[in-house]
DNA sequence: ACAAGAATCTCGCTGAGCGAGATAATAGCC
DNA sequence: GGCTATTATCTCGCTCAGCGAGATTCTTGT
């Protein structure tokens, strides 16, 4: 395989994709004050809210390759900003729980909302078949992507 | 719309698609001793070469979001990594090109070719209706991430 | 109770990226 | 042809994100 071979065309394409969506973040990241790594964060959390899970600051911080003191930190910037609340978890009080506030969930829901609005808008037009495959794609993607390489 | 409608799942798997392919990159600036700008930098610079196309210092920093003096600081990180060169443009002497080492793209190809091998398997499964429909997708989400928000 | 282990925090430090302004080269104007 | 405005890059000084090492607090197994 060489990088100009015609079948690299979708690799290509989803790369630049991929970079479209970074510089949007990056544009949330410099309206609102914040690093690219709170928005990170706060995605992740907004994320693991909504799938109903509790997120500590360890996984946090796991789930974005900082060590235990850059974590400490985020949490102290992001908690600071009053984006964020530190809860010491009820079970095992050594673990802190990291709550988000509900502006900033509204806060980050302005910015991207359109561009989820318009994306949702261009599903519209598969038909099932087109979006497993759609489906499928990313999912592969992911999976290749993740774990060793 | 909500967080929690159906219609929203592509949605996540494209962000978790994306943030995974985002350690991806992270374990190969870890394991290059670089940072994850200098990764992107690399992967501009590759991507325009590969276009045919000449990269300034400047259209460089401006893609990745940098201004003047960051520009100049991550030129100079991946010149004395040896990963690029400067060269000045023989026509507009103001301009500084910034060109590619062929061992940082090897370097490149090493880490993240297994990575493109298995999403170019990937898609040997599906139909020209499924790659057209997966193509449609991904350009649409580049024009709706990019531009005005 | 007590040792071993886990989750987070503190401290000191390196270096990425910014703002302001300097420098060098080009382009337009009379 | 010089003179000014503009463009591209670089220099300087600074702030703050993130790291390594180790301290602290809480839990668990014996």
């Amino acid at each position: 395989m060489r990088p100009q071979d015609p079948e690299l065309e979708l690799v290509h394409l989803l790369r630049a994709t991929v970079v479209e969506l970074g510089l949007h973040s990056a544009r949330f990241a410099a309206r609102t004050g914040m690093h690219p790594t709170d928005v990170r964060a706060l995605i992740a959390l907004m994320d693991a809210s909504r799938a109903g899970e509790e997120m500590t600051a360890g996984r946090l911080g796991a789930g974005l390759g900082l060590n235990s003191a850059g974590t400490t930190a985020l949490v102290d910037r992001l908690e600071r900003a009053g984006h964020v609340r530190r809860v010491r978890a009820a079970g095992d009080r050594r673990k802190v729980l990291v709550e988000v506030d509900e502006r900033a969930v509204a806060l980050g829901w302005e910015h991207f909302g359109p561009l989820i609005g318009r994306v949702v808008e261009l599903l519209r037009v598969y038909d099932e078949r087109e979006l497993a495959a759609i489906r499928g794609f990313l999912e592969g993607v992911r999976e290749a992507a993740g774990g060793e390489d």
